[in-house]
DNA sequence: GCATTCATCATCGTATACAATTTTGTTCTG
DNA sequence: CAGAACAAAATTGTATACGATGATGAATGC
C-alpha cells in the first residue's frame, strides 16, 4: 500500500510530491490531506507536515491554516510574474553557460532532449514537461551558478503549475525545437545568440498561455501516486 | 522569561529569528538549539522545528542532521553567487520601479533612508543594515513584482550574512549616498539611470567584501533575543 | 604520555495523544 | 421548502514521549 519511493524523509517526500506536481499527476487544487499522504508513504503526520511546509515555501502548495494543504493554483498575476522573473534570470545565465560549456555538458543536454522526445513518444507529456524544465535548470548549473539554479528550479516548477492552469495549445508542447536551437548556440560558444534564443523561448512560452483563467479540475492524491 | 514577540506561530518565530540574523544580533555559526529557542518563545519544539526548517530553506540557517541548527556561514562561492543573482534581478527591477513610481512611494523610500540614518546615529548599525536591505525589497514592490521581491528579500537577508562574514570597511557602511542617488533617479522617472546606479551600487557592495574568509565569533541566542 | 575504546550525556528524529478549529449533516423553525 | 442553529465528525495545531544519533569524557592498552 506504500509508495515505491525509498526515501521516506521529509525531503524525500517533498521531492516526490514536487515531482508529481511538476509532472501534472497532481493537478492544481488537489487536496493533500496529512493523514492520506502519511498513509501513502507510510510515515506519521509529523514528517508529512515538514514536507508540506517545504512545498508551501516553494509555492507549490497552498497551506491554509486549519484547513489543509492544496496544490497551488497560480493566479494570472503570479503566472506573469513567474515568467518575468525567469526572463531576468535565464537569458544572461544561458550566455554564461554558452561561454563555459564543456563537451560532457553538451552530451548531457543532448541526452536530456532525447529523453524528452522519448517521453513524448511514449505518451507521457507530464514527464516530458518535467524533463524540459530540468533542461533549464541544467543550464544554470553549467553556468556554475548554484544559487541561480535553485531559483530557476523553483520558477520552473511553478511554471509547470501555470501551464497546468493556463496552457491553451492542447497537445502540442513542442519545446524541443527551441531547446535544440539553444544547444546548437551553446555548442558554438555563441553566448549572445544563446541569450537571445532563451529570451525568445521564454517569451514564446508566456504568449502560449491563455491568461483568462482556464481551470482544470483537481485530481485525486491516491490516483496520482498509486494506492 | 519569554520573548516580547506576540506572534508565537512558526511564521512569527521564523520572522523574528530572521530579523535577528539580518540585524547581526545572531552572528553566523550561532547555535540555535531547539530546546533553547522553544524556551525563549515559550513554545514546544514542534513549532520551533517548523520555524527552523523555514529558515533553513531560506538559507539563513544551516540544518545539520542530528546535530542541530546553526546560523549559516556563507562560503566565498555563495557570497559571490548571491551578489551575482542580485545583479541579474535588481537593476532591471529598479528601472521598472523608476518608470512607475508614485509620490507616495517616493515618500516611503525617503522615510526609509531617514530611518536608516537615525539607526546609524543611534549606534544601531545592524538595524541600519536591515533597513538598507528593506530599501531594495521596497523597490521591487514598487515595480509591482511580488515574486521578484520575494527573491530579493531572500538574497538581501543572505547578503547580510555575507557582510557579517566578509565585510572589511569596518564601521563605514555608508550606503545612504547610493540610495539617495537612486531615489533621485527614480523621482525623475529616469529608468536607465536607476538601472545603472543599481548595477554600480551592487558592484560596489561586492567589491567592498574581503573574500578571504574572515570569520566573526558566534554569539549567544539568549543574549541576542533577551532572556 | 598518547591514542583508542567504550560508556554516558545531550540533542535531534519520529510517533502518538490530545486540544482547537473547521466542516458537514441533521434538526428545528418560520 | 428554505434557512438557521446546533451537534457530530473530520482535520489540523501543538505538546509530549520515546528512540536514535552524534558528541563528550573517562578508562584502558600500548
Amino acid at each position: 500500500m506504500d509508495s515505491t519511493v525509498a526515501d521516506t524523509s521529509a525531503e524525500g517526500i517533498a521531492a516526490d510530491l514536487a515531482l508529481a506536481i511538476h509532472e501534472h499527476r497532481l493537478p492544481p487544487a488537489t487536496k493533500l490531506s496529512e493523514d492520506e499522504v502519511g498513509e501513502v508513504y507510510g510515515v506519521s503526520r509529523t514528517v508529512v507536515r515538514a514536507a508540506l511546509q517545504r512545498l508551501s515555501h516553494e509555492r507549490l502548495v497552498d497551506l491554509k491554516r486549519n484547513r489543509g494543504a492544496y496544490v497551488a493554483q497560480p493566479g494570472v498575476r503570479e503566472a506573469r510574474e513567474v515568467f518575468e522573473a525567469r526572463a531576468l534570470l535565464e537569458p544572461r545565465t544561458a550566455r554564461s553557460a554558452a561561454e563555459r560549456i564543456t563537451p560532457a555538458d553538451l552530451a548531457l543536454l543532448q541526452r536530456h532532449i532525447d529523453e524528452e522526445h522519448n517521453a513524448l513518444a511514449k505518451g507521457e507529456p507530464g514527464r516530458a514537461l518535467y524533463l524540459s524544465g530540468r533542461f533549464h535548470v541544467e543550464i544554470a548549473r553549467i553556468a556554475d551558478q548554484d544559487t541561480i539554479a535553485d531559483f530557476i528550479g523553483q520558477l520552473v516548477a511553478r511554471s509547470s503549475l501555470v501551464i497546468a492552469v493556463y496552457w491553451q495549445r492542447r497537445g502540442a508542447l513542442c519545446e524541443s525545437h527551441a531547446h535544440h536551437a539553444l544547444l546548437q548556440a551553446m555548442a558554438a560558444h555563441d553566448g549572445a545568440l544563446a541569450e537571445e534564443l532563451m529570451k525568445a523561448h521564454l517569451l514564446d512560452l508566456l504568449t502560449s498561455l491563455d491568461l483568462r483563467n482556464r481551470v482544470s479540475p483537481p485530481g485525486s492524491l491516491r490516483e496520482a501516486l498509486g494506492t
